[in-house]
Parts: structure tokens; C-alpha cells; sequence
RNA sequence: GGGCCUAUAGCUCAGCCGGUUUAGAGCGUUCCCCUGAUAAGGGAGAGGUCAGUGGUUCGAAUCCACUUAGGCCCA
């Protein structure tokens, strides 16, 4: 028999190689089979709520990395709470109707699409939003997401649509509901109203034309200087087609404009026109106009009430006063359109101007835009110019490259068009400072969310809730078939309820008017009982704005408001405020107590990531490579508050970081396998010194890493363990233990005093850990905890006071500097080929230092054990500077190879070895744990 | 153009309400050792003008301004 077969070598099989891709789905299958989720909740029935309320991610395709990141953030928290002891109950959802949905779904039924009916085309979105509901959901588990996976709220669900109806109804119910003409960001190719979410701002070229129209009035009491001459004023744009809805030419009051004598180029005829004087120079400069004269000047407000004759149009406008005109570019004096601009549109009702809006939902003329009627505006925009010319009328044009909207799904240009739409007010019974007290009531983590929300409610426009499309939930409004009045009512609204919540929001589309109209209901106006249906959708956004309602209130395990929002920065103006706004106007109160913002995963270089850079990341990819553990072990491993920069290759490195815990965990696993607690454990005050340390240091560990936890702060959760497993365990503890571990016989008191705080540690660090690493974490429990129980239902670590004990703490720091000089000189002699393993040493100690001489005596049986040699001498001596120490000045180190044996079994080098009778080549430790054994 | 944010070793992070002489840690890397945690483990070393410029100060990675690069949102 080999000495080699008496030591007590670890045995686990808990394996070296995660193997998590082939292994992490035993795991799910295991606590899904068992109903885990179920059993957590029972645990903790009747536990204080933690409520982490989810946002709802499109179903579009495969999981982006960023959105991986989101769900494992929000796993972690809840995980981390739960094992405080909360019930912290979590139900995942998807925000399933909606225009990405819609958009795709279109594309690929292509040209038959508009022969289709609406219900044909919603029970195909409906079945596209199911399809990827399926895929996300897999992936998520795949993450190792905790969740209520089965009770997931889906948007297009009956309960939730009736649940979006009752916000709407309580927002007609106080009147903050509003139809009116209004222009808004039009695609024309999707025939729809945008967002301003869901525009993108990109450059385009567009037509640049300076043209004048022609004053009526007269003007000599302004510019006496003019005489007889007709006179014009001159506008620039870059949207010729704007220019048949010119109702108004816009001056700012304060500033000077300029009458100016000229030749025009073309025609050769002398004319004055009127721009602003500060710009004289550059625009004659630009109609190359060398000579010219300058008639007077006048204020914009001196100018204001004057009309002028439409260059194309059979019509006056007239000059106005807006505070908004600027010198930058143009002439000073703005061609304004009410129905074809934000600005124009504001002081188009200041004047109380008609919003004009001559153009069609595809981009064609109407009727009223005269001459063009029935041209595509991509058309008018050549005609018109082409006309103004002939008119002599245009006076310049160029091209101009600037930045400008187009529609995010179809990606065309997109035009300002007035149409009648639905609007919730912002500033309806003072809607806009209630919010912006919530904001301030509110805790936004990082604590510049506060900033940044506040200044975006306080300029936002009211909210634009209607949308021209077909998937989503109806407006539940009619109009008088008679004579064409609303009915926009808050009996009907919760009659239509009603229905949606039995039929769901389909039947709107199939059904007739009536039945979702309660009995008796007439118009208002005339008199007539007959009603169509609105066709106006719901803008996406208030109906997962509406989620509080619709999922918090609905279910009574849930409550309201939400203890936590944990979005992306993005959501500041998405999710987060569209929730806001209708929780403040229906119920007064912000849907969220705490809203916890993540920045966005971006590439190596810190540069957005787009599938057409080749820089993307996948969940799925990761997944297949690497796993959930390693994916969420990332993820808790960056500061999530700013951009996290992303690669392969940087996921990547989290593996090997993956490798180091693991192994962690197989040393002690595979050390205490022989390890009974109830039978084996030795009480504290029988333990070693350097096994007080390590549980002292454990103690430590608990204390950091909580109150990460509660911070929020998951890299600090990872780099405080890393540390401890890589610094104060592998290379310390676990390295000095191995001889006791090993050598002495299994059931000495030593032994089993190691291994009573191995147990410590593991039972410690896999609780730590395991809001984490989900997975590895339970395959740890199970090892020492048995196959029927979980990690995930056990309690946080508590810290065991006795534990702690400061001046241990102290004396061991100095025994770890002591130790690294140590080190280094060991490393001398393995560099002069004296030494290899550093049993073979035996180590001299020198100090002059009094305090550090008892310090060294005190611990001399020891430090062999400590610094891993077989021999320690100390003395209060000085030595050459050639071994001094680092760390300490008044230390010197030598190392010289052992002059005695090396023991068989355990490898020191004592004295003894040869010795002995019985056991010629072994130490008389060993032979003692021989003896012992072979009786 | 506006609002908000970020910038410390190859990577992930500390330090930042100014001040322990050479700015820390882990990973990675290089070299060495071990071969009884072994597709593991241990040791030693290299590596940063703290994005740049200017300022405040006796003194700045740390405060201020500007610049550059990048992110989110908006126009």
C-alpha cells in the first residue's frame, strides 16, 4: 500500500468543467417539474411585498443582449429580496400589439394586405406576437429568470385590454381627454401618425428657395422711401410643398427688416422686397445681387396686420409676430403653415387662423391645394417651384443637407400633417405640476433620473394617443352616423369595457356599433340613435403605460404602486413617463416607488451596437456558448449604471472569472465530503487561530457583500467574492489547509476543525452567490444539501457576531506581510534553482524589533503551517541588506533547503524522518495517522 | 442645437465632500515552482503622464471651465 492511499484527498463530483450549456437545463427542468416558483411563494406567504413591477419588451425576434441584461437584473434583485425574506412575487410581460408588430407582419404579407380586412390582419399579428412570445419566454427561463412564467401578462389578453379601457375611462371621467386637428409627424408610406419615439433623425437633402410674395396693403406710411413701386417680402423653406398651405408670414416683433431695391436677375425688372436688415448683405449676396439699394427699415411689430397675395393661391395671408423666428437662416420672415408645423401650428391659433392640411394620408394634393390637386407632394415640391418661376417669383434656389425625421420602421422621410387626433392634457386640472411633484416623491436611482424626467415633463406637448393603424386596442369613441357628432362618453367607454373584457378587443372589428353601445344612448346633438365606431387605435404606449392597472391592480397578490421600475435610460422617455402620466391623471399617484435606470450594452469601443455593424450580441449566441450563469455572472460583474461595453471577447473573460468560483467550490466540496455538521463540527473555541481568521474574514465577507446587495451594487457583489475566494482562500487559506486536510488522519479533532469551517464558508458563499449564480449555486446546495431542497428557498447568511474579532484581524494582516516577504525570498532561491517546492525550505527570521520579535515568537509553532515550509527559526538579530524584507524594514529573511528528510506521506522535512523504527520514511505525524489507521 | 450621463492599467472595477513619499484590486499577460484542488494550484514581475487643455490651491485622478470621444433622450 502507497502512503499516497492514506491521505485524505478531496472527492466530489462536483466537476471541474461547468459544462453549463449541457448542464443548466437539467436545472430548469428539475424546478420546473418540482414547481420551485410555487414553492418560494408558499414560503413566503403572508411576507412583506417586494414588487418589481416588468416592463414589457416587444415579442420582435431574438432577445438583444441589453434585454438579457434587463430580466437578469431584475432576476437578481428579486432573488436578493426574496431571500431577505420578502415575497417578492414576479410576472414577466410583453407588450404585443403595435406597430413593429404590424409593420413586419405587413412586409410579409406584402401587396395583399390592402385588400385584407382589419380582424385578417390582427389574428396574424396576433399570431407573429405569440410566435417570439414563445421564443423570449424560453430564452428568459434559459437565463435562469425566476418568474411566474405561466401567469405572464400579455397586452392583446381581454383582462388587459378592459383593464387599458378603465384608464381611459377614468381619464374621460376628469375630462383630460381631447379631440382635436392637430399636425403631427405623418409617414406616409405607413399611412399613420408617429411618435416621437418613433421618429429618427437623419440627413437629408432638401430644395432650399427663397420666394416672394406680394404685399397688398399699402406701405408708404412704413417705407415712405418706396414710392409707387409694388412691393414683396420674401420667405425661404426647404418643403416647397408646404407652401399651398401658407396662411401667414412670420416676423419677429423686435427686430429690424430692411425694404430693398433690386434687379431681379431674371427678369431684369427692378422690385423691392423686405427682409430682415441684417441679413441684406449675405442674401443679396447668395441671389448674387451686386447692386442694390437700401430703402427704410421698420420693426417686425410695425409690419404686423399687413397682407400680402399667396404666390400661388387665390387668397391673402397676413404678416404675424412669433417670438420663435431667428436670423440664423432664412430672410428673417417665416413662411408659416398651421397645418404643417409644431411652430406654424401655435401661432396659426394665436391668430386664429383655420389649420390647413390640403394634403391626403399617402402624400397627394387635395382638391384644396388648388393648381396641385391630386400631385404627390414629392411631386408638388418640382411643380410648385417650377411655377413659382414662371411667376418670377423665386428667386433663388439651391439644396440643402440637414438633419430630419423619418419614420423608424419604414425609414422615408416624414411630413407634418394635420389630422383629427385624440390627446390626453397635459395641463388639464393642473395634470403637469401633479406629475412633476411625483417625480420629486419618487426615488430615481441613479438620482439624476429626477433631473432628467422633471425636464422632460415640464416641455412635453400633450400626449397623442390615437393611432391610424390596425393592431391595437380601439378608442372606444363613436360618431353620430346622422350628423357625424362624438360620443365620447364614460357609461359607454365602460360599456365597451365590458365587452372587451368577454370578447376581447377583437370584437370591435366584427361587431356592430350597437352592441357596444348601453341601451337608450342618443346623439347629444341631434338626436339619432345610430353610432359608428371609432377607427382609431390606441398609441402602444398607453397600453403598457396602463400596466399598473392592468396587471398591479388586476391581481390581488401584486399591489400598487410598484416598489420598483428597472428599465433602461431610454425608458425615462418611454415606459417610465408614459406609465407616470396616466397613474398620476387616474389614480394621483406615480405607478413606481423606486425607478432603477441600466445604461445600454454598447461594443468594445463604447459604440452603439447594430446587427449591421457586426458587433451584436445575441442572448441567444452567448447562451449556446456559454451559458446563463456565465451571461448573468457578466452581468453582475459591470457597473450597469453607465454603457457597458461588450464583446465575445469580453463575456468571454467573465468565463474564466466563472472557472475561479467554481473551483472555489470544488475544493471545499471535495474537502468536506466526509463532513457530517451535526456529528463532526468543533465548537469555536477549539478551532485554530488561522481557522478564526477565516471565519472572522467570512463574517467580513457578509457584511461587504450585503450591503452591496442592498446598494444595488452587483460589481461590488462580484469583485468583494473574487477577491475573497482568489486572495484570502485559494492562494491563503485553502493552500496552508491542504496539510491538515490531508495529512492528518480523517477523524482528528484538526481535521475536522478545518472542515467545520470549510462548511461555514460554502454554506456562506453559495447563499451569496446564488442570487447570481443561479444554477452552480444549487449545484453546490445539492452536494451538501441533498437533491430535495433548494438553494433558492433558503434564508440570507446571517453574521455570527462571535465571529468577529477585530484584534485577530489585525495580527493576521501583519502574519500576511510577513508571509509576502517571505515569499519573495522564497522565490530568490527557486530563481537560483536552491529550492522548488517550498517544504524544501527552512526559513530564518531576523528582527531587531522588539515588538515584532515576541510578535514572531508568539506564532512560531505556526509559521512553518503559515508560510508553507518545513522549518522556521527566528531570531532578534540584523542581517545584511540583501534580505530585508519589503513590508517591514526591520525584518530579514533568509531560505536554505532543509538538512533533514523528506517525509513519505506528507512531504515536510523533519528531523525524525529515518528515524523511526517501525516507519523509516515517515515524520512521527504521520506515523502516529498510520498506526492509527492500520489498527 | 437642447436635456441627462460617461471617460482611471489589455479587461472588469476601487479610489473622487483635495493632502499617508512609487494611483490600488482581481482577471489577463510574462517568467518561475508544484504535480496529492491537476484542462487545477502557488509565487514573482511587467503594465497607468488617472481622455486632453486651462484654471482654483501650498497641494487635484479627486473642485471649476473648456475641448475631444462616446452613450441615452429630444429638436
Amino acid at each position: 500500500m502507497s502512503y499516497k492511499d492514506t491521505i485524505n484527498l478531496p472527492k466530489t463530483k462536483f466537476s471541474m468543467k461547468g459544462n453549463l450549456v449541457q448542464r443548466e437545463p437539467g436545472f430548469l427542468k428539475k424546478w420546473e417539474s418540482e414547481g420551485l416558483y410555487a414553492k418560494i411563494r408558499k414560503a413566503r406567504s403572508g411576507a412583506k411585498k417586494f414588487i418589481l413591477h416588468d416592463g414589457p419588451p416587444y415579442p420582435t425576434g431574438d432577445l438583444h443582449i441589453g434585454t438579457g441584461l434587463n430580466k437578469i437584473l431584475k432576476d437578481i434583485i428579486i432573488r436578493y429580496f426574496t431571500m431577505r425574506g420578502y415575497d417578492a412575487p414576479y410576472i414577466p410581460g410583453w407588450d404585443c400589439h403595435g406597430l413593429p408588430i404590424e409593420h413586419r407582419v405587413l412586409q410579409e404579407i406584402g401587396s395583399k394586405a390592402k385588400a385584407m380586412e382589419r380582424i385578417e390582419i390582427r389574428k396574424k399579428c396576433k399570431q407573429y406576437a405569440e410566435k417570439f412570445v414563445k421564443i423570449q419566454m424560453k430564452q428568459f427561463r434559459s437565463l435562469g429568470v425566476s418568474a411566474d412564467w405561466g401567469s405572464s401578462y400579455l397586452t392583446f389578453t381581454p383582462q388587459y385590454e378592459a383593464g387599458i379601457i378603465e384608464v381611459f375611462g377614468k381619464l374621460v371621467e376628469k375630462g383630460y381627454i381631447y379631440r382635436k386637428l392637430k399636425p403631427i409627424h405623418w409617414c406616409m408610406r405607413c399611412e399613420t401618425a408617429l411618435a416621437e419615439a418613433e421618429l429618427e433623425y437623419r440627413n437629408e437633402t432638401s430644395p432650399s428657395i427663397y420666394v416672394n410674395f406680394k404685399i397688398i396693403d399699402d406701405v408708404s406710411s412704413v417705407f415712405p422711401d418706396i414710392g409707387n413701386q409694388d412691393v414683396s417680402i420674401l420667405i425661404w423653406t426647404t418643403t416647397p410643398w408646404t407652401l399651398p398651405a401658407n396662411l401667414a408670414i412670420a416676423l419677429h416683433p423686435d427686430y429690424s427688416y430692411r425694404a430693398v431695391r433690386y434687379k431681379n436677375p431674371k427678369t431684369e425688372k427692378s422690385e423691392v422686397t423686405i427682409i430682415a436688415d441684417s441679413l441684406v448683405g449675405s442674401i443679396m449676396n447668395l441671389l448674387k445681387i451686386e447692386k442694390y439699394d437700401l430703402l427704410g427699415t421698420a420693426t417686425g411689430s410695425s409690419l404686423e396686420g399687413l397682407t400680402y397675395q399667396h404666390a400661388m393661391m387665390e387668397r391673402s395671408g397676413s404678416l404675424v409676430l412669433a417670438d420663435y423666428v431667428t436670423l440664423s437662416d432664412g430672410t428673417g420672415c417665416v413662411h408659416t403653415a398651421p397645418g404643417h408645423g409644431q411652430d406654424d401650428y401655435v401661432t396659426g391659433l394665436r391668430y386664429n387662423m383655420p389649420i390647413l392640411s390640403p394634403v391626403d394620408k399617402s402624400g397627394f394634393f387635395t382638391e384644396e391645394a388648388g393648381l396641385f390637386a391630386k400631385q404627390h407632394i414629392s411631386e408638388g415640391n418640382k411643380s410648385i417651384q417650377k411655377k413659382l418661376e414662371e411667376l418670377g417669383l423665386l428667386l433663388y434656389k439651391d439644396n440643402l443637407q440637414h438633419s430630419y425625421p423619418h419614420c423608424w420602421r419604414c425609414k422615408e422621410p416624414v411630413i407634418f400633417r394635420a389630422t383629427e387626433q385624440w390627446f390626453v392634457s397635459l395641463d388639464h386640472c393642473g395634470l403637469r405640476e401633479e406629475v412633476l411633484d411625483q417625480v420629486k416623491k419618487t426615488k430615481w436611482l441613479p438620482t439624476w433620473g429626477e433631473v432628467r424626467m422633471s425636464n422632460m415633463i415640464k416641455d412635453r406637448p400633450d400626449w397623442c394617443i390615437s393611432r391610424q393603424r390596425s393592431w391595437g386596442v380601439p378608442i372606444p369613441v363613436f360618431y353620430c352616423t346622422n350628423c357625424q357628432e362624438t360620443l365620447l362618453d364614460v357609461d359607454v367607454v365602460y360599456h365597451v369595457r365590458d365587452m372587451f373584457l368577454q370578447y376581447g378587443a377583437d370584437s370591435w372589428f366584427y361587431k356592430n356599433s350597437q352592441e357596444f353601445l348601453p341601451e337608450g344612448i342618443k346623439c347629444s346633438k341631434c338626436g339619432s340613435a345610430t353610432f359608428e365606431k371609432e377607427n382609431d387605435i390606441f398609441d402602444v404606449w398607453f397600453e403598457s403605460g396602463s400596466s399598473h392597472h392592468s396587471v398591479l391592480h388586476k391581481r390581488n397578490y401584486l399591489s400598487f404602486p410598484a416598489d420598483m421600475y428597472l428599465e433602461g435610460s431610454d425608458q425615462h422617455r418611454g415606459w417610465f413617463q408614459l406609465s407616470l402620466l396616466p397613474s398620476v391623471a387616474a389614480w394621483g399617484c406615480a405607478p413606481f416607488k423606486t425607478v432603477l435606470t441600466h445604461g445600454f450594452v454598447v461594443d468594445e469601443k463604447g459604440e452603439k451596437m447594430s446587427k449591421s455593424l457586426g458587433n451584436f450580441v445575441s442572448v441567444s449566441d452567448a447562451l449556446t456558448e456559454l451559458g446563463g450563469d456565465v451571461l448573468r455572472l457578466w452581468t453582475a460583474s459591470m457597473e450597469y449604471r453607465n454603457e457597458m461595453n461588450t464583446s465575445r471577447a469580453i463575456i468571454q473573460r467573465t468565463s474564466d472569472s466563472y472557472r475561479r468560483f467554481r473551483n472555489t467550490f470544488r475544493y471545499i466540496l471535495g474537502n468536506i465530503c466526509d463532513f457530517d455538521p451535526k456529528n463532526d463540527s468543533i465548537e469555536y473555541e477549539k478551532l485554530w487561530e488561522i481557522d478564526k481568521w477565516a471565519l472572522l474574514k467570512t463574517e467580513k465577507l457578509i457584511n461587504t457583500v450585503t450591503s452591496a446587495y442592498e446598494l444595488l451594487q452587483f460589481h461590488r457583489v462580484y469583485h468583494t467574492i473574487q477577491n475573497f475566494c482568489v486572495v484570502e482562500m485559494s492562494s491563503f487559506y485553502f493552500d496552508i489547509l491542504k496539510d491538515r486536510l490531508y495529512t492528518f488522519s480523517k477523524n482528528s479533532q484538526q481535521r475536522r476543525a478545518a472542515q467545520t469551517v470549510l462548511h461555514r464558508i460554502n454554506s456562506v458563499l453559495v447563499r451569496l452567490l446564488a442570487p447570481i449564480l443561479v444554477y452552480t449555486a444549487e449545484e453546490v446546495w445539492m452536494e451538501t444539501e441533498g437533491e430535495s431542497t433548494s438553494v433558492h428557498l433558503s434564508d440570507w447568511p446571517e453574521i455570527n457576531e462571535k465571529h468577529i474579532d477585530e484584534e485577530l484581524d489585525k495580527s493576521w494582516d501583519k502574519i500576511i506581510k510577513i508571509r509576502s516577504d517571505v515569499a519573495r525570498e522564497l522565490e530568490k532561491m527557486r530563481a537560483e534553482k536552491k529550492i522548488g517546492n517550498s517544504l524544501e525550505a527552512a526559513v530564518a527570521l531576523y528582527t531587531n524589533d522588539d515588538e515584532l520579535f515576541q510578535f514572531l515568537e508568539k506564532y512560531h509553532r505556526d509559521l512553518p503551517m503559515i508560510f508553507i515550509v518545513s522549518e522556521v527559526t527566528i531570531s532578534n538579530e540584523t542581517l545584511d541588506s540583501a534580505h530585508v524584507g519589503e513590508n517591514f524594514n526591520n525584518l530579514w529573511v533568509t531560505v536554505k533547503m532543509s538538512e533533514s528528510n523528506k517525509c513519505e506521506r506528507c512531504w515536510n522535512f523533519r528531523k525524525e524522518v529515518g528515524t523511526l523504527e517501525k516507519y523509516s520514511s515517515l515524520c512521527k505525524r504521520c506515523a502516529e495517522v498510520i498506526e492509527q489507521i492500520e489498527v
